[in-house]
RNA sequence: CGGGGUGUAGCGCAGUUUGGUAGCGCACACGGUUCGGGACCGUGGUGUCGGAGGUUCAAAUCCUCUCACCCCGACCA
């Protein structure tokens, strides 16, 4: 394709107000503009990049037998109210009435749609199993989208779901879409990792994401190098060690004004992993007493698993239903529920509030002093050990680029999706769904490959594979030899598909000193400078663009070489 | 939803404190010279100063309301 026939509008200087490097760049280099916040338009180089990667996740989806489809992006409340999940999404939803008043809503995704039809059609386990997919718009009202192309209102997926009539069909779809994701990130040049995850709101079962470390990630995933443990921190489990034991006569001790576990610990000087942390919570059932070790930080989302939605208390309302003020609010004597973290060690003593102002207990023995029901509510962090290996962990940030549920039964219950069985008995169908964000993908791809000149695209999405740069289109000799690269490469390579090759000639009228920023902006794997000094020795130039390393060929085999520099990068 | 910030030409910004009727750089158009890392000279066009209301002889500037966008947090199939 000819530079004068696209629209690239790159710009000089650096949009204010932005901040992810994809953001920037995608902005810079012409591929992206907003239209609102959290709305973007793919302008086509940034649409050619997502193409290239719908490609290649319909190549990976066909081949463990996915069916591509295509559903409405406008759904009926009904089958929303059917599942619940018109009632349990709030504002994250858009709604709308059609002209008669009948309630609708955007989808946000298509569990609901994909059961639907499914309920209508597959009556028989002949019929099973099935592997539906799509790549569709899906529409949520973000209370803040962020980051650029990385978390939107309205963005593409591709969603696809299973239908099995047993746990061991799911299973194996599960595996097999698992096996594919790896298959697709990697064909895409992304450094990932798959990791543990919280279903959360898509069901309770099994649930993997796959995340791409980038600093403007919105995750933190905990790893293990050691032996490959990866777990969303929401989730993530670590080992910590207790302290020594030190025997405590029990009692009150004066604490005036001393809140902190920090404070309390230096007043009487005992290490903050003596003490037990209690925090109090109110969910929508009752408040709750949270207690966990001094030096350690509850994981909010672990604990909202447990008790469900909470918030913590108010010092009204911690007076109101403990008697005592935060700060001196302790397990023993509590009448509340109590929930203790395992990092409590039941065979020490410890020390807590007294529920008394100015006092603290110490002595206090788990098994002896309160009861609790015991759970890991901690928040992992850096440094600690590897729940699997014991090896030392570390937290990187990620974005997610894709990911993948067993729903079993969640969907197709509701939405009375039965079947018959050899049997002829009625079973539910067994569901799971996977997702993966292409513009997500091209984000992180960018995120994890730029320099100070621009983007540098894993060469499997690039917008095209050569760029042909003639320095001076007025030159008639320069201008001959870039067209007959030009014709020639795309010619030959296109007859081959397996040897597919998109060349873009920059044939504008500018200075050299603009098309080589343009293309080092844009990110074409493989440039090709035209020269009129190397040209008078009938040489052309192929310069990388990820490594920058440049070689002067001779024209009569210059196709070769550009193939080959093609083939050598990555 | 809570906290912070920004809205002035296509883009990046100055001007707002102290009111006097809008400016710089880039981009854009034309002419000329240039041509291997975002050229130079000359000429030219470009604005409901985010919007509404108010104060004033006079508002980009002061006051009130409002909208949009960005950042942090909450939220996030």
């Amino acid at each position: 394709m000819r530079y004068t026939n696209l629209f690239i509008p790159t710009l000089r200087e650096t949009p204010s107000g932005v901040n992810a490097i994809s953001h920037i760049l995608m902005l810079k280099a012409g591929y992206v503009r907003q239209l609102a916040a959290g709305l973007f338009i793919f302008l086509p180089l940034g649409w050619r990049v997502l193409n290239k990667i719908n490609n290649i996740l319909k190549e990976e989806m066909e081949k463990i037998g996915a069916q591509e489809i295509s559903m409405p992006i406008l759904h009926p409340a009904d089958i929303w109210q059917q599942t619940g999940r018109w009632y349990t999404i709030k504002e994250e939803m858009f709604r709308l009435k059609d002209r008669t008043g009948r309630d609708m809503c955007l989808g946000m995704t298509h569990e609901e749609i994909m059961a639907w039809i499914a309920s209508k059609e597959i009556k028989s386990y002949r019929q099973l199993p099935q592997v539906w997919y799509q790549i569709q718009t899906k529409l949520r009202d973000e209370a803040r989208p962020r980051g650029g192309i990385l978390r939107t209102r309205e963005f593409i997926m591709k969603d696809s779901y299973s239908f099995d009539a047993d746990e061991e069909g799911l299973n194996k779809n599960y595996k097999l879409h698992e096996q594919a994701y790896h298959k697709i990130f990697s064909r895409c040049g992304l450094k990932y990792y798959q990791v543990e995850s919280d279903p959360g709101i898509m069901g309770d079962m099994e649930s993997h994401e796959f995340m791409a470390p980038t600093s403007a990630g919105e995750d933190d995933i905990v790893l293990c190098d050691n032996c490959g443990y990866a777990a969303n921190i929401e989730v993530a489990k670590s080992i910590i060690k207790s302290p020594d034991l030190i025997e405590m006569k029990f009692n009150e001790i004066y604490t005036p004004g001393k809140k902190t576990i920090k404070e309390v610990s230096e007043f009487i000087g005992f290490d903050e992993r003596y003490f037990i942390k209690s925090l109090l919570v109110i969910t929508e059932k009752e408040p709750v007493l949270v207690l966990i070790r001094g030096d350690q930080e509850i994981n909010e989302k672990k604990l909202e698993r447990l008790i469900g939605d909470f918030t913590f208390a108010t010092l009204e309302e911690a007076l109101k239903i403990t008697g005592t003020e935060i700060g001196f609010i302790g397990p023993v004597g509590q009448k509340i529920k109590i929930i203790a973290d395992l990092s409590i060690d039941k065979n020490l003593f410890y020390i807590s509030g007294a529920n008394k102002v100015d006092y603290h207990i110490q002595g206090i023995q788990p098994s002896k002093h309160f009861k609790a029901q015991w759970a890991d509510i901690r928040k992992v962090k850096e440094n600690e050990y590897c729940p699997k290996c014991e090896g030392i962990l570390k937290i990187e940030k990620a974005i997610e680029v894709g990911n993948i549920f067993k729903l079993g039964t969640k969907y197709t219950i509701p939405l009375n999706a039965i079947f018959l069985d050899k049997n002829g008995k009625e079973k539910p169908i067994i569901m799971g769904s996977y997702g993966i964000g292409p513009a997500r993908v091209a984000a992180a791809a960018i995120e994890q490959n730029y320099d100070e000149n621009g983007i540098i695209w894993p060469k499997s999405i690039a917008p095209f594979d050569i760029e042909i740069i003639p320095l001076n289109v007025t030159d008639q000799k320069t201008l001959k030899i870039a067209e007959d690269l030009y014709q020639k490469i795309s010619e030959i390579y296109n007859s081959f598909a397996d040897r597919h090759m998109e060349v873009l000639l920059d044939d504008r009228q500018e200075r050299p000193g603009v098309k080589f920023k343009d293309a080092d902006l844009i990110g074409i794997p493989i440039q090709v400078i035209i020269g009129e000094k190397n040209l008078k020795n009938n040489k052309v130039e192929i310069k990388k663009r990820r490594t920058k390393e440049s070689k002067i060929v001779s024209i009569n085999k210059a196709i070769v070489e550009i193939i080959n520099s093609y083939y050598e990068t990555y």
